[in-house]
This record gives structure tokens, sequence and C-alpha cells, in this order.
DNA sequence: GCTTCAATATACCGACTAGGTATGGGAGAA
DNA sequence: TTCTCCCATACCTAGTCGGTATATTGAAGC
């Protein structure tokens, strides 16, 4: 019998015995006989080499290791429970950290939304963003330093999968001077021979891609194509009149002055996506538990 | 199988699993065999309800929630091993919190080097000082509010128990203009007729009182006495001329312009004892270290 | 594709031990 | 004194820990 062979058992008792100021009194309390008890505290002794009970002809008094001990014992039960509490919150995705990869433009739309309500349901996941490009999200996953990454314009990957998250319709930014302003819808033929300011001008493919190849399949040719950094840039030059650009409604939420969004209806194709990417072995609680906020989310248009 | 049926081995047996990555190895580590400790493992998540470990062909490797358990039960089992050692130490007196009751002139004296032997050996006990005079010493002691007094005169009381810890020699404490300075030594024949300036003024039965008792033994009659509160209140006085005053050795560290100590002997009872009281019900481990060091210093002289 | 290998899981057994009952012992209370 | 209350001891039963043997599983090697 030595220290090593101290279990719960032995302290849950004892802490009751502190507790109930006499061993037959905290053996009903425990539900047992008082002779178990009496033994579970005696091995308890003999493991500490130390008396904690002074055994008085009613009842029994604590000595100052068993006073030390009481104090320890309580906090050591404690500990377990919030112990087991915190591995079921872990087992249910509710405990822990969950890294997101996000990019520019995305900030405005349903990503902020979908975080919001993930935070909300389960308040003790930290939630930590990450503003990165689509190849340095890809990077990340795999390295695990990313749980999960939004993008668009994903490609199948061996290891990795992905869902689309949501549709977005495009709208054609304008300046109020412009001739087509007012206006309460556009179609692709509106903006032939236009002057465009596009985005992103790295991390191909992109937006600008995605544009161009529609341009081509309907026909369209703008006069003249300027590409810039981001869409926050696309929209200050679109109001100084530059040209006009192409911007999900999600986009649509950055308010200038001297800026008109205007739905752009494309036939079947109107709509653009956003997607969730991660890893494809990744089992964990906090990665289904998203996944399931996100397809709370999911609008399938 | 619930929560409360957790034991420590459970735990033990977790982390070992969780740092071996492997059942088998961490039996081996454990010196038990392999189907035992899955057993103990699967016990532990029936009682968690969780899945703590993802089972592949070599080895295990944690889910999420078995990395939150790993962290719990690793600081769980640590804290154990504290409490353990707690527990003695306080059996030992090694912990804890000691109220020791002093009372003014003995600042200066031996308690001092007592009270610093003391924190010295036993480093985790907090002592803490009490400047009471003896009634509140004794009041203090039965409310368990003081562990131990230090004082002079003790009177006999049922539920309290006192020792000698020290004899002091008493010094006669005069003036440089006087004429018995530069003597090397004293009785009480040559202060007699003199002026004396005595204390404690209250506190009753007090070292005035001793000190008359001696004179009328004596027959020794000063020309005047003056009470006043305290030691060094009457060495002041002595300083300022106004008379001459009796004086522990303790006393002598409280060194003062124009003031000098001159021995004083009275045939046997040259001495003057200082005591410790405690409750003589006390077994508290604290108690009896703090006797223990007491006696190491105690001089019978 | 089959075999081998390295793991975990299951089945079953023996020994230990937690908990039960009966009873002894000791110190206040009546 | 006897009575009462409570802890300790003795001994029994049943449940459980740990052991051995073996099934099972999935990956690596041929």
């Amino acid at each position: 019998m030595n220290i090593n062979s101290i279990e719960i058992r032995h302290l849950r008792y004892f802490v009751a015995v502190a507790e109930a100021g006499s061993l037959s009194a905290a053996a009903a309390r425990l539900h047992i006989s008082q002779p178990p008890l009496t033994r579970q505290i005696q091995q308890l002794e003999d493991a500490l080499q130390v008396t904690l009970l002074e055994r008085l002809p009613r009842g029994v008094s604590l000595t100052a290791a068993g006073e030390t001990l009481l104090i320890e014992a309580r906090n050591i039960l404690s500990l377990l429970q919030q112990a087991a509490h915190r591995t079921q919150q872990a087992d249910r995705g509710q405990l822990g950290r969950l890294e997101v990869g996000i990019f520019g433009s995305a900030i405005y739309g349903v990503i902020p939304s979908i975080i919001r309500a993930f935070r909300r349901s389960h308040p003790n996941v930290e939630v930590i963003l990450h503003n990165m490009e689509r190849s340095a999200q890809l990077k990340a996953l795999r390295e695990r330093r990313l749980t999960v990454g939004f993008n668009r314009f994903f490609s199948d990957e061996p290891d990795l999968k992905w869902e689309k998250v949501h549709s977005e319709n495009l709208n054609i930014a304008i300046y109020g001077q412009h001739p087509l302003s007012g206006r309460s819808s556009l179609t692709l033929n509106d903006i032939d021979g236009e002057s465009l300011v596009l985005y992103p001008k790295n991390a191909r493919p992109s937006f600008i891609d995605y544009l161009k190849q529609l341009f081509q399949e309907y026909g369209v040719h703008p006069a003249l194509i300027h590409e810039v950094d981001d869409v926050t840039t696309a929209i200050a030059l679109v109001s100084s009149g530059m040209g006009i650009t192409v911007v999900t409604v999600s986009a649509c939420n950055l308010r200038l002055p001297n800026i008109e969004y205007i739905p752009l209806s494309i036939g079947d194709i109107s709509a653009f996506d956003l997607d969730i990417i991660y890893r494809a072995d990744d089992q964990s609680p906090l990665l289904r538990a998203f996944l399931g906020t996100v397809r709370e989310h999911h609008n399938p248009a």
C-alpha cells in the first residue's frame, strides 16, 4: 500500500466522513455499511502513512493532516467532474480551437453570419480567422494549421474535400453619372463595350478568369480591362468613374458614395459559388459541428 | 458505469496509453498485460460516453475528446501527488499556520531567535506574531486564535499547559552620571534607597509584583517607585536620570546613549523566567514541532 | 491476391478486494 | 452501574482486476 494505490473512491469516502463527522453517518450517506468504509479510510491512512482522523467516542474529528487532505481532495474531486464535462464537450465539438481560412471579399458576405451562429452555439470554441489566399489555405490545411478554408474555385484534390456553401448572384457596380445608372437590372449585353475594373489580380484562376470566360461565351467585348488587387480597390476606382465592375451580392454591403449596385442576369449561370474546404480524413467533432452550422446556412440558389 | 465510477487507475492508464501511442506498449510500461488495459480504457470510455482513442492498425491515436482528457488527467494526477505530499507535510507540522502570542519586551530576547530557527526548519509554515498581554493570550488560546503564547508568570490552569522556555539573568540599567556607574556587578543591597522606574504598569501580576516581593524578602526599600507602561519607556526615563531600573538580559539589546547595564546577583533567584503556554488538549503536529524547536533553545540556567 | 505481421478485442479463469453481516470493545450518558 | 453509541475486527460473498489463450482486423510485403 503506497501513494499510487490511492483511488478516487478513497477521496470521495474521506470527504464524506469529514463532512458527516462520523464514519457511520458517512456510510449511511454513501449507501454502504460502516465496516467497509472504516477499511477504506484505514487504507488511505496507510497509503499516506498519516493519521487523518482522531477517533472519538462520538464520531471522529480531523487531524491537521486530515484538514489539509480535505481541501485537496475536494479540489481533486471537482476537477475530475470538470475533466469529464470538458471531455464530453470536446467530443461534441463544443470545446477547442477552430482555425478558419477566409479571403478578402468574403468578409462582407455570408461568412460572418456563419461564424456568428457557430460562436453562439459553441461558446467554448475559440474561432480564429486567418485571411489567406487560396493556395495558402490549401497549404495550411495540409499542414493542419487550418481546420477549414473558405474560398471560390476549388479544384478536386485527393486529400481534401470541398462543398458549396453559398451561391451569390452577381451585381454590376457603376458610378452615378454612368448612362446605365438607375436601371433595375442588367444583362451581359448591356456591358458590351464598357471599361471594366476586375479583381483579384493575383491568385489565378480567379474571378477574373471566370468572368473572361463568361464574356467569351456570351460574345461580350469590354473596351478595356483594368486589373486590381481586390474588390475594395475596384469599387474605389468605379466610384472615381474609371469604369464599372462585377461584384457578388456579398460585396454590395460595401457602401460608398456615388456607387450603385444593379443585379446582373446571365440566364442559368447567374450565380457565383462560395465553397468550404477541409481535410478528407478529418474526423474531428469540431469540423463536423462547424460543417453542421455551415449546412444550415446553405443556400442552394 | 457512469462518471462516478471513474478511478485514478483509469486516468493513470489512459495517460500511459496516450504517451505510449499504443495499448500494448502502454501495458508493458505499466507492467500489466494488454487485455486488462484495453478493458480499463473501454470502461473509461463507457463512463464518459465518449470515444477517446481511434484504433489504428499500428497503435492508437487520440480523438479531440482524448486530447482534452489527456491534459485534464495529467493535471489531476499531479494534483494527487501534491495532495499526498502536502498531507504528509501537514502531518509533520511542516505545513499550516502558527499563531504566536508575544509581549513587548520579549521582542528583544530569545523569541526572535526561536522563530527564526522554526521558520528555517519549517519553511511552509506561516508564522504569525500577535503582540498581546497575558490575559489576552489566555483568552485567545482558549478561543483557538493562538496556538502558543510567550509570557512570564503563568499560573496553572486546568485546560492549559506551560513550560519554561528560558531563564534570563537580571541587570540594572543606570545612567552614566549615577554613582554606581562603572561597577561590574551589583547586589540587591546596592540599590537600597534608590529611585526605581518599574514596568509594566498594567497586566498584573507582573514583573513589578515579582520585584516588589523580592525587595521585601531581601529588605530592600526603594526611595521611590515610578511605574510605567513598558520597558522601553522605563529605559528612556533612566536615560534622562529619573532613576534606575531592572531589566532582563533580553532588554540589554536595547541600546541607548547614556545607559549602562550591570548584572544583578540575587543569590539563587538571580534568574527570571520566560514561559510558553499552549492548550493541554492540542495534539497538532504544528504545536509539537514548535515545542521541539523551543526545547532545543531551552536554557536551563 | 495471398501471406504475414502487428495491433486491438474478446472469452474465460483465478485471485484479490470491495462491500455485507455479525460481533467485540471502549468511552460517555443515563 | 448499565446503556448507548460508535469504531474496529473477523469472516463471508460477489464483483472485478489482471492473466492466458485466441479471434479479428487492417496494412505491409512478397
